[in-house]
RNA sequence: GGCACCGUCGCCAAGUGGUAAGGCAAAGGUCUGCAAAACCUUUAUUCCCCGGUUCGAAUCCGGGCGGUGCCUCCA
């Protein structure tokens, strides 16, 4: 089965390639540490663990290699704004990434090398970049790369230098010989974090430590490169262009990386969501107000190359949502319990794999499943007893959900606390106490008990109106917070 | 200014040459003591506008209009 994704290198559709049949070396580029991760970072690394999670499914060998980017200027203000070690702040953050995307489930990457741990490949690799006449050093101590000498330069973002050169704010920097070149090393400022190189003490310049890791850690060329669509210019333009001028007599952009692909950005009132602007939501902000699982439902409900809108009203609806998922698989593990699952996995779970491998289209899927759960609560809802093919039916639609579910990263938990959980998060949020709501509903089965319907009418209603939704069903009485 | 991307039902959102998926909301219905939940039915002859190519276009081309992103740190 061929996988298709939209490759920024051609900006169209094609087949996946990788270099080794079966194989496929992909490389994420993964956050700056030095704050909180926000939305946006769910955004992306949901995207690629579906990505990667797909392409296992599928039986590649996927080698995932996800860098932290612990030594950089914002990290270095910020730590000297706050009188702390970068080294150490940027640990600190990595650490809460890490709990960020373990609470969204996403699985860790393979490796998840950090820039203090490879400034030895960076110097090598600088040495070989000057050594080929790529990069030079400047008297200042920094040392840049060429821009002009990569004849390739460009092509990922689609702009040639002349282009690049109208929009540019050029700062009058003596060291560079055009104002394109970019650093590959820095000169140490005093307190800066820095180490030994041929050119004096310093620290690796933005870019060079993705090429420098992926090189390290997959050699070239990978198979998939990604990374959010800010990152196109410069980040992996300039790492096109030091790769692929290191390794080999590489003159072109597939000598770092086959393909590449990039996501959309999470939006607030159709904005972009970053740092600069202001108007971003920690993960932990939104965790504290809604599941987990409610955001991931949400982040791959629109395709990965889209912008998203963000808000709560679109993650309630995901709640909702995600409720009504795990309530059907409830009800279909207490009828189908004992039955052993009909057949192979079946339709929707070949259905939703083709939908992924046409460039991971997981708003397919999410369709996919959507009329597989309608005709489950048909068969589940209805009256009378299951024949026993029905119930392997409902096995079947339980096991291939799952199954579905598994490469979403979705769909994983015991589904009555799955159920429980999204209760309470909404509880939470409209600050209802469960204990008053549990009073109300003794007093009300007393009321209906008593043949009070009015009164038991009259509780049901009050606590409706503050959102608790009373639920009479063959096991009882349960709520849940609309 | 340069380079890209986007504009599909009230809202969200697939579809990128073969005659408009799915979700939410809304209305009616089944079920229910009444509800909630679940299910059924209904809801875009039409895809920002205008031209063109084609037997055929939301999908391709040209021109408008509107929005966004990148060109500086950014997922």
């Amino acid at each position: 089965m061929p996988i298709l994704l939209h490759d920024t290198l051609t900006s169209d559709k094609r087949e996946l390639v990788p270099l080794e049949p079966g194989k496929i070396r992909f490389y994420a580029c993964g956050p700056t540490v030095y704050d909180w991760s926000h939305v946006g970072h769910a955004r992306s690394y949901v995207v690629w663990d579906v990505v990667v999670r797909h392409l296992r499914a599928r039986g590649y060998e996927v080698k995932y290699v996800r860098n932290f980017t612990d030594v950089d200027d914002k990290i270095i203000r910020r730590a000297t704004e706050r009188g702390e070690d970068p080294v150490a702040l940027a640990a600190r953050f990595a650490r809460a990434f890490d709990e960020d995307m373990d609470a969204l489930g996403n699985l860790r990457p393979d490796v998840a090398p950090k820039v203090s741990e490879h400034v030895p490949q960076i110097v090598a690799m600088i040495e070989t970049l000057v050594a080929k006449g790529f990069a030079y050093p400047a008297a200042n101590g920094d040392v840049y790369y060429s821009v002009r000498k990569f004849p390739d330069y460009g092509r990922l973002a689609k702009r040639n230098l002349d282009d690049l050169l109208s929009g540019a704010r050029v700062e009058p920097d003596e060291a560079k010989r055009d104002p394109l070149d970019f650093a590959l090393w820095k000169a140490a400022k005093p307190g800066e974090p820095a180490w030994e190189s041929p050119w004096g003490r310093g620290r690796p310049g933005w870019h060079i430590e993705c090429s420098a890791m992926t090189l390290a850690h997959l050699g070239a060329p990978i198979d998939l490169h990604g990374g959010g669509k800010d990152l196109v210019f410069p980040h992996h333009t300039n790492e096109i262009a030091q790769s692929a001028a290191a390794v080999g007599d590489g003159r072109t952009a597939e000598t770092f990386s086959r393909h590449w692909m990039h996501h959309g950005f999470v939006e607030i009132d159709s904005e972009k969501m970053s740092k600069s602007l202001g108007n971003f939501f920690t993960i932990r902000e939104v965790l504290a107000k809604f599941d987990a699982e409610v955001m991931r439902l949400f982040l791959l409900g629109t395709h990965y190359r889209n912008p998203i809108n963000y808000s709560d009203q679109i993650l309630q609806e995901g709640e909702r949502r995600l409720r009504y998922l795990y309530r059907t698989l409830e009800k279909v593990d207490r009828l189908a319990a004992g039955a052993s699952p009909a057949g192979q996995p079946g339709g929707i779970v070949d259905d939703a794999r083709r939908a992924l491998d046409d460039d991971f289209n997981t708003p397919q899927v999410l369709a996919v499943l959507a009329e597989a759960f309608t005709a489950a609560n048909v068969l589940a809802d209805r009256k009378g007893k299951r024949t026993p093919e029905e119930r392997s039916g409902l096995a079947a639609f339980a096991r291939d959900v799952r199954e579905i579910g598994t490469t979403l990263g979705l769909l994983q938990r015991a589904p009555q606390a799955a159920v429980r959980a999204l209760r309470e998060k909404a509880a939470l949020r409209r600050g209802i106490d469960a204990a008053e709501v549990e009073a109300g509903i003794a007093e009300r089965a007393a009321a209906r008990k008593a043949k009070d319907f009015a009164r038991g009418d009259a509780i049901r209603d009050a606590l409706l109106a503050r959102g608790v939704a009373i639920l009479d069903g063959p096991e009882g009485t349960t709520w849940d917070v609309e």
